[in-house]
DNA sequence: TCTGGGGTCCTAGGACCC
DNA sequence: TCTGGGGTCCTAGGACCC
């Protein structure tokens, strides 16, 4: 018995049970909680808040019935950030302009993003996740890594369990029951014995999945995939990758390393020839500093610096004091105060300056922040300004435990 | 039918110091 | 005067992700 236990815990220590779990369609999901009317039809999140549903209140009877916007006519420059799979259907994906997914699907109702809302499902929903595995990596709002590797190993030592693979399905089960318990929501789980495999697995068998991947199923099941299924390998490299005649994670499998290296640098190189073979040691990351804070907008129709300078000017303002109240209310301070502009041919540009005394003070971010625009090109017109604050200290941290407020923190004020 | 907003990480080059 | 290296901090651009 005791013999027994010992080989289990030591299996266990190389085996390393990785899942990742992504919500399905989360901001439409969680907008269909709300408008549960809307459930089977083509549903599109995005653009400003000018299509909130109406309510409308019949004279005689007093019910209330809701009047949705559609697609049909949108005009303007928001994107669209969820679709249901019924509007999926339509080809409209995330990202894509909601004047094109109005030309795909004119029928579709069009909600207005709401992130106060979505934001509170995810915290729901890892809560949840956290009271079965703690060990949870945030990949943003809708989506996290966990190591499942002790509860998985837990869960063999109880004795209760018939083999590592029913014991792994029946944890991810449970963490998947658990989400839609909280939350009303599903979800989908790849579990594997690391980030990679279980980010492309959790992809599988959307919606509502649960796939287990394992080293052994690589060459059936990873190899015939697009390279571009793997994280980290976006629009450009997949077009470099593809004037090389790699296509397939198995064709970069199959690639000679330094031909990797001599396309895509020492570093890129050898991490796509071990990532096509299903290969990663990154641990599940639970904890994480904010590196900087940031605000920028799409203006309605493009300004120009000198001919738009009351508008433009207003915007920046706005921006900067958006930018200061996220400081405030998160208890940071920075160092590094950037803007970045988006001229009407697309183009990005950044200016940036770092200053002696972090600061969350509007007035502040506005004057270093002017200056640098003031160095960047203005003849063009500019689509988007955004403004940005990095090398974050922690105002919290820097003023320790608040439960043991001292003197001197008292008048460890502004500085 | 021209492409949002909020982030992270990487690279490369320059300034400056030892 | 010339040659040389390493380390750190900073800026700018770019790829990528959700």
């Amino acid at each position: 018995m005791r013999f027994r236990l010992l080989v289990i815990q030591t299996a266990s220590l190389r085996m390393r049970f990785i899942a990742h779990l992504d919500m399905d369609a989360f901001y439409a999901a969680v907008e269909l909680l709300r408008y549960p009317e809307l459930r089977g039809r083509p549903v599109v999140i995005g653009g400003g808040r000018r299509h909130q549903p109406e309510e409308i209140v019949d004279a005689a009877t007093g019910a209330t019935t809701r009047r949705f916007a559609t697609l049909a006519g949108y005009v303007g420059r928001g994107v669209a950030t969820t679709a249901t799979y019924e509007a999926r259907a339509f080809g409209v994906r995330s990202a894509i302009g909601l004047m094109k997914a109005a030309a795909l699907a004119p029928d579709a109702i069009l909600l207005p993003t709401d992130f106060d809302e979505y934001r509170k499902y995810s915290r729901l929903f890892k809560a949840a996740v956290r009271n079965i595995a703690p060990l949870i990596e945030d990949r943003g709002i809708d989506e996290i890594y966990i190591d499942l590797s002790s509860v998985v190993a837990d869960a063999l030592a109880s004795g209760t369990s018939q083999g590592a693979e029913r014991t792994v399905r029946a944890v991810a089960q449970r963490i998947k029951d658990a989400v839609k318990n909280a939350t009303g929501l599903s979800c989908s789980i790849g579990v594997s014995p690391n980030k990679l495999l279980a980010k492309i697995a959790s992809d599988l068998d959307k919606p509502d999945g649960l796939v287990l991947l394992t080293e052994a199923d690589v060459p059936t099941r990873l190899w015939p995939l697009a390279a571009s299924k793997i994280n980290g390998i976006g629009p450009k490299a997949t077009a470099r990758l593809a004037a090389l005649g790699i296509e397939t994670i198995g064709q970069l499998a199959e690639a000679d390393p330094t031909l990797l290296v001599e396309h895509f640098g020492r570093h890129a190189g050898a991490w796509m020839h071990e990532a096509a073979h299903g290969r990663d040691t990154r641990p599940v990351v639970t904890e994480s500093e904010t590196k900087s804070i940031s605000r920028e907008t799409t203006f309605e129709r493009d300004l120009h610096a000198v001919r738009d300078r009351a508008a433009l000017s207003e915007i920046f303002t706005e921006l900067c004091e958006l930018l200061a109240g996220d400081l405030v209310r998160k208890g940071y301070v920075g160092r590094n105060i950037g803007v970045k502009l988006r001229y009407d041919n697309f183009r990005i540009v950044t200016r940036a300056a770092t200053i002696s005394e972090a600061t969350q003070d509007a007035r502040t971010i506005r004057r270093v922040a002017g200056k640098c625009a003031k160095r960047a090109p203005l003849e063009r017109r500019i689509r988007l300004l955004g403004v940005r604050v990095g090398a974050l200290e922690d105002r919290r941290e820097m003023r320790g435990d608040r439960d043991h407020t001292t003197v001197r923190d008292l008048f460890d004020v502004e500085s």
